[in-house]
DNA sequence: GTCTATAGCTAGATAGAC
DNA sequence: GTCTATCTAGCTATAGAC
């Protein structure tokens, strides 16, 4: 076995960047090929099914993300409620670097991404949903009001990323993080 | 002159439907052609500079819209305030159709769209921010307070419009356009 | 103004050498 | 595991008949 030239998690995160930034449709195999430095049958060694295939293990790392930045971290009883909100609120700002890298959703949400990845996108969306249902309710609202809460916290997330992007500043998602650590802690 | 087959302002909506749903990526000249009825080469008839033109001319016609249905609503002192603020959120609603029919923005937000439409983004995104803060200011907040509900009056609208997609509910948007309602008359 | 036909290119994908 | 070379299909775009 030849050494890789890099690694499956550096790998990811190159086709995550490039994928987030172009979409689906717009990420074409040269660029991938030119963002990791794999020539484009190497990426094929790799992801046998092609975008697809690399795509669907981009989600994958995604979700494993989240489901330890979030999720665990959310439902983790033997943290302080307070402190379990501001470290995952610290997590999503890393992982949209500020506001300047998008979320993979809107990359997956039109053409043949959404055709392809409808239901991760769903799924993607309920663990965000129930991990701060659970933040909500151990703040003491009570389960319709948390689960609302939550459903405007991610509608928040998703507006503030595509409002920095199109006015290319950062400061509106840091703004919104904020406004949402005040409406769940004041 | 040949009759058209259909005319400019239907050739449009057609147009920026497909483009909205599909992205400036993912809407492919065969796309277009098929949705409008008209071939490849009669699209560029009509659009000399293909999909490029295609896109600015729905880019114009949104701009149109939201100035006479957004901006010169909002801004016409001779009608109540409120009843300025409920007319604007009923033509949003109309233009999103309920939250099934995606933004603009996200669609040419990635990938090669994202190149050549910033600028258009980030001035649209400036028409809705400078209206909904004339309303704000008219209902009796303050210059800059009125300037953040603006803000956040489009985060929400933008993300309502992804989180909608991405459940197939269109109740998630027409809750959001509800809360942005009691957010200033309440 | 619309059409058929096609050019020219780039996309995703594969074969086979090293 | 990575590479060069190549295939085929789809893309944007154009030429020219009606």
């Amino acid at each position: 076995m030849r050494p890789s030239k890099i690694d499956d998690i550096e790998l990811v995160n190159v086709l995550s960047r490039v994928i987030r930034t172009r979409g689906y449709d717009g990420a074409s195999l040269a660029e991938l090929s030119e963002a990791s430095g794999l020539k484009k049958a190497s990426l094929y060694h790799r992801f046998p099914n092609g975008k697809t295939e690399m795509t669907e293990a981009v989600l994958k790392h995604i979700d494993n993300f989240f489901d330890r930045n979030l999720r665990e971290i959310a439902y983790d009883e033997n943290r302080k409620v307070a402190e379990r909100l501001l470290s995952v609120l610290d997590n999503i700002k890393e992982f949209y670097e500020n506001g300047g890298l998008p979320c993979i959703i809107p990359a997956l949400s039109v053409g043949e991404g959404y055709r392809l990845f409808a239901e991760q996108i769903a799924q993607s969306i309920d663990l965000w949903t129930s991990s701060f249902t659970k933040l909500g309710t151990d703040l003491g609202f009570d389960k319709a009001e948390a689960g609302l809460k939550a459903r405007n916290t991610l509608i928040k997330i998703q507006g503030a990323l595509i409002v920095a992007n199109g006015l290319q500043d950062k400061e509106v998602f840091k703004q919104s993080i904020e406004e949402i650590k005040e409406s769940y802690l004041s």
